[in-house]
DNA sequence: AATGCCGGGTT
DNA sequence: AACCCGGCATT
């Protein structure tokens, strides 16, 4: 992690960013000022415009947009626009006129929307060109009433953005939608940038075309520095000054310091900072007793950068310059230590596992006629959010739900284990209803010793396939699928092998994983007090509804519930509302997120009208 | 009116 | 156990 770019330049470093950042917020604040209203029609960019920030007049940053044929109705036409590079108003507009696009009425439910650069991190030795250095980003404004055309999106909201930026690809696009809002009001932005570094040399891509032969073209994601803001509706950027942290952390990770020792390369590629991505979120404060998850078991992608999922306990918290998220430090069985964004960690408290992909290796946990079992995945097919399991003890595979998986063990009956810590948030008082346990699982009988038969694969794929709506729409999922990837018509779900590329740091669907450290450098762990966390009961904001396609980091949307682990000594349980009253939660379930119409995609639970256990809240 | 899901069925 | 659903609470 020390190996992160813009903390070359150590602490001083950081402070030229932050000079350079608050000096853009003025700059930009000034802007909004006298430009007023000019950013909501078309706020044109160009170069020429600002030449206020030194070094950078040089060099151009294309934004662009979702091209319309991939995501019909979600997506305005494409916009592709120059912008300013060491600006931090780096903004778009979504009512530009396609030529030769017969709908040209601007539509009511976008706007242009100014976002803040990321911090200039690499600029200082920019590369001449300008070029290989896209911005990507999208965002919208929604009101509810005028926008039904959003609702009547065909594509499962789930899948609705992309995760396919290549490393490569001059100006790539990705992001966004925001949901339609119930409410009056306009929904929250929710914007990613995403920007690539431009001393590409610096970075040792090993990957590319030259690594495996089987590496898809869209490499993964930005693995990640990524940094929040809070966009919301007056820019309020780099302010927060609430940095937080906690018991006694390491100052270092022991082995970043290590010049020779790297990890993975694929991590280090990360950290190298090819790409450094700004998400920004809006609205909906997630305020919750981090401190009481301090200690827990969580579950992490490793930082070998192989995609697997290992056990790991966070040692500290911080919230990030934007508020609303933070980033836990998680130490791993063998002394490593990193840094994850909330977004990329399983566990009470944390994500659902069924937000994750799960790659070949993985180990995990089912219960297998009463018994529980270790098994390790095989292959994962998350359109259905199906693993292919292999016990080693029975020799069987299983193909599941992924919510039938665990990746900890749990002596007790499964089911109870969640509800174990429903009892801890307090809100005990919840009947000992024993939950059933839903395992909708195909057994595939023992076959030759170790080796995957292609045939049986196939078929239980096809058993399971069948039942599911042809939802191919995803760009995404035609890049997931190596080998079965079969333009034939009917494709059946989609399956990753091994072979796929990991994509290290960008959990399944897109939630970036790793956190590389923010802007500045210096302080990681600080020094800075224990601040306790507010008090006040947390106030029950009506957030907007709005959700975050697949690759946001953000995609946490779904209000979490501090989830205690027995061991973790917690604060307040916040018995904040009134006893017993049954609060329902806000998160959506499968119900609501894939419609009625694609009931066959509900998880068992909600099938039968039972608690889901895909969503939780 | 739509959702979420408990309790209590039936197969 | 797997599944279905009346009906209530919540939004
Ligand atoms: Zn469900």
């Amino acid at each position: 992690m020390g190996a992160e770019p813009w903390s070359l330049g150590g602490g001083s470093y950081s402070m030229h960013l932050w000079l350079f950042f608050t000096l853009s917020l003025l700059l930009f604040i000034l802007l909004l000022i006298s430009c007023g209203g000019c950013m909501r029609k078309s706020a044109q960019f160009s170069a020429q415009n600002n030449d206020t920030e030194a070094k950078d007049d040089t060099h151009l940053i294309s934004i662009s947009q979702f091209d319309d044929s991939v995501f019909p109705n979600s997506i305005s036409p494409a916009t592709i626009q120059e912008g300013h590079p060491g600006s931090r108003k780096v903004s778009w507009q979504n009512d530009v006129e396609m030529p030769g696009m017969q709908d040209n009425k601007e539509s009511p439910c976008q706007h242009s929307r100014a976002l803040p650069e990321i911090p200039a991190a690499l600029d200082d030795k920019g590369n001449p060109d300008g070029k290989g250095d896209p911005v990507y980003q999208t965002a919208r404004e929604l009101t509810a009433a005028e926008c039904q055309e959003i609702s009547e999106d065909p594509i499962e909201p789930s899948y609705a953005a992309s995760d396919q930026f290549s490393l490569e690809a001059q100006r790539t696009e990705f992001i966004i939608e925001d949901d339609v809002a119930k409410e009056e009001k306009v929904a929250p932005v929710y914007a990613r940038v995403s920007k690539k570094t431009k001393n590409a040399p610096l970075l040792c891509l090993p990957s590319h075309s030259a690594a495996h032969g089987n590496v898809e073209r869209d490499e993964e994601p930005p693995p990640l520095p990524e940094k929040r803001f809070d966009l919301d509706d007056d820019f309020v950027i780099g302010e927060e000054s609430k940095q937080i942290l906690v018991e006694e952390t390491p100052q270092e990770d022991p082995r970043a310091a290590v010049p020779g020792q790297e990890r993975d390369p694929r991590s280090s590629r990360a950290d190298a900072a090819a790409w450094t991505q700004v998400t920004m979120a809006s609205v909906l404060s997630r305020r919750l007793g981090k401190r009481s998850l301090l200690g827990a078991t969580v579950h992490t992608p490793s930082p070998s950068g192989s995609g697997i999922l290992i056990p790991g306990v966070i040692q500290a918290y911080r919230l990030d310059s934007g508020k609303g998220n933070s980033s836990y430090t998680v130490s791993f069985e063998d002394g490593q230590f990193k840094e994850y964004s909330e977004d990329s960690i399983i566990g009470p408290g944390f994500q659902s596992l069924s937000r994750f992909k799960l790659y070949p290796g993985q180990r995990v946990y089912l219960t297998h006629s009463g018994r529980e079992y270790v098994g390790l995945v095989e292959q994962h097919n998350h359109l259905d959010n199906e693993v292919l399991v292999h016990v080693k003890e029975l020799d069987l595979r299983s193909l599941r739900k992924i919510e039938d998986v665990r990746l900890t063990e749990s002596r007790k009956s499964p089911r109870l284990q969640e509800q174990e810590r429903e009892n801890l948030r307090a809100t005990s008082k919840q009947t000992e209803s024993k939950r059933i346990h839903c395992s909708e699982s195909i057994d595939i009988p023992p076959r030759g010793p170790g080796v995957v038969d292609m045939d049986e694969v196939m078929a239980a794929m096809v058993l399971t396939s069948l039942s599911s709506s042809p939802l191919v729409n995803s760009p995404l999922n035609s890049s997931t699928m190596p080998g079965l990837a079969e333009s034939g018509s009917g494709s059946s779900g989609i399956w990753s092998w091994g072979s796929d590329t990991p994509s290290p740091s960008t959990p399944p669907f897109g939630q970036s994983a790793g956190l590389a450290q923010g802007g500045d450098g210096s302080d990681r762990y600080g020094t800075q007090p224990l601040l306790l966390e507010e008090p006040t009961a947390r106030k029950r904001k009506i957030s907007p509804d709005y959700r975050c396609a697949f690759t946001f980091g953000d995609c946490s949307v779904q209000p979490q519930v501090a989830l205690l682990k027995p061991h973790v000594v917690f604060a307040s349980p916040v018995p904040s509302l009134s006893g017993t009253r049954k609060i329902r939660g806000e998160a959506k379930k499968c119900r609501k997120v894939y419609g009625l119409e694609n009931r066959n995609q509900w998880c068992t639970a909600c099938r039968w009208k039972k608690a889901c256990q895909r969503f939780h809240d």
